[in-house]
RNA sequence: GGAAAGUUGGCUGAGUGGUCGAUAGCGGCGGUCUUGAAAACCGUUGACCUUCACGGGUCCGGGGGUUCGAAUCCCUCACUUUCCGCCA
């Protein structure tokens, strides 16, 4: 949620700035939420008046009655009965003008950096960086979803039979391979400084709300009826809520944390080659890393982040591409985001395997995260996240990249997690 | 699943209808003492809305009610803890 004060201030640049998010009416939405929230400040200062002298004469007949002076605190009572019903009609028209307010606030989305190139979809993303070679297949490559058929590592179908498609059965060496990546993560985040948590896979609706899953994305998540819970769909769910309603320590900053979880997506509107394979599934592994930093230098926090997150791919020898999103493609939350993707052989596919974001206050500011600035005053932090990494698509290049005649070769850096050196 | 007790400021914990935004301790910050630190002592220390300011208002788990007046009484919801039952 943007800060109410903020746009006001800056009235012109959000408009500019949520045109290039490509969201339509800002001019009409933004006026209409500072008009909306002078009303709610002239309803304040009446329905502050009104209370000011409730509790003036409340004041009043306490001290009387003290004094035993019974009549007169009676009469004092009568004055009371006009003010509270205008009392009554100023606190229903703020409450209702303040609903307003905040779901006009929680339509608009945050805005993006002065770097978020402009652009409809993913077409106009920026590439920023290449990375590593793109491998030369034999002739008779073949794609993923074959090789984990061939060596009988991951079956699709057999997770079709126990719960339906995209919920496949790691078996054997794929599972040992499943292991062995997350470990490599967990303790690859360890050396750069992150503190591993391990969280719940089901959050509450508050938790679901204060990182912006709810209202917007409730199709997207398993829900468990009976106990009004959600079915994670990333660790920075949890993770994030670990800091809701805090006030952290600037002293703390960069505040750095990761976590393996399952996630869990329902992907509606999903299909095609899209979800062939490993491409797409309902359920998957992931290490997420989570920062809390100062506005000051959330920017440079996510350098490091990006640091990281290609060092991890660099050590796994997958060819990759940084990709900078552009207005019409960055999530709603984010202020600027970088995409990973590794390029998938078999396949001649680019696959998204992280997305590093800056959040700015945005979250911050319905988490309620804030610490105090050297003036002592609250100031909102920012926060950040990213994956370091989603497995499966990981996994889909690794196979495919890494065939060979004899068998699937296990890059060096994972060998002493798997116990074995390839796959055959 | 059954029963009981709780939810108060950064933390612990008082407060059962009117100078209570709230006693006290811890922690934090500032100071005295000290070469420095610790200890001791003194002072200070919640958030939010509104206002140029003075000031006004809100907040004692959430929501509703009673009352001139609610942290305090009533209703309701959520959560936590303990005991019993069940159990990885």
């Amino acid at each position: 949620m943007l800060q109410l004060n903020y746009i006001r201030d800056n009235k012109e640049l959000v408009i500019r700035k949520l045109q290039v998010k490509n969201f339509k009416n800002a001019e009409e939405v933004i006026t209409n939420i500072i008009t909306l929230d002078d009303e709610r400040k002239a309803t304040q200062k009446e329905l502050d008046d009104v209370k000011g002298k409730q509790n003036l004469i409340a004041k009043e007949i306490g001290g009387l009655f003290r004094e035993g002076k019974k009549e007169e605190a009676e009469a004092k009572k009568q004055e009371t009965v006009a003010l509270k019903e205008s009392e009554k009609v100023f606190a229903e028209k703020m409450s209702e003008v303040e609903q307003k307010i905040r779901e006009a606030l929680l339509s608009v989305p945050n805005l993006p950096h002065d770097s978020v190139p402009l652009g409809k979809g993913e077409e106009d993303n920026e590439v920023v960086a290449m990375v590593g070679e793109i491998p030369q297949l034999a002739e008779d490559a073949v794609p993923h979803w074959d090789l984990c058929a061939k060596y009988d590592i991951i079956d699709f179908n057999l997770g079709n039979k126990i719960t339906g498609a995209g919920f496949p059965v790691y078996k054997g060496k794929g599972a040992k391979l499943q292991r062995a990546l997350i470990n490599f993560f967990l303790e690859e985040g360890e050396k750069d400084g992150y503190l591993e948590v391990q969280p719940p896979l089901m959050v509450n609706e508050q938790s679901a709300i204060a990182t912006g899953q709810l209202p917007d994305k409730e199709a997207q998540m398993y829900v468990v009826t009976l106990d009004k819970f959600y079915m994670i769909p990333t660790a920075e769910v949890p993770v994030t809520n670990i800091f809701r309603d805090t006030i952290v320590d600037k002293k703390d900053f960069p505040i750095q944390r990761c976590a393996y979880s399952q996630c869990f997506r329902r992907e509606a509107g999903s299909y095609g080659k899209d979800v062939r394979g490993l491409n797409r599934l309902h359920q998957f592994d992931k290490v997420e890393i989570v920062c809390i930093d100062s506005p000051e230098h959330s920017y440079e926090q996510l350098e490091v982040m990006k640091k990281h997150v290609g060092g991890l791919l660099d050590k796994l020898g997958l060819p990759y591409r940084i990709l900078r999103l552009c207005g019409g493609d960055i999530s709603f939350t984010s202020a600027l985001t970088f995409d990973f993707e590794v390029y998938s052989a078999a396949q001649q596919r680019w696959l998204e395997v992280s997305s590093v974001s800056n959040f700015e206050s945005y979250q911050a500011n319905r988490l309620k995260v804030r610490y105090k600035d050297e003036n002592g005053k609250m100031q909102l932090c920012h926060t950040l996240n990213g994956s370091a990494l989603a497995l499966p698509r990981v996994v889909a290049a690794l196979l495919e990249n890494n065939q060979t005649p004899e068998g699937i070769v296990v890059p060096e850096v994972l060998r002493k997690y798997t116990g074995f050196d390839i796959i055959n």
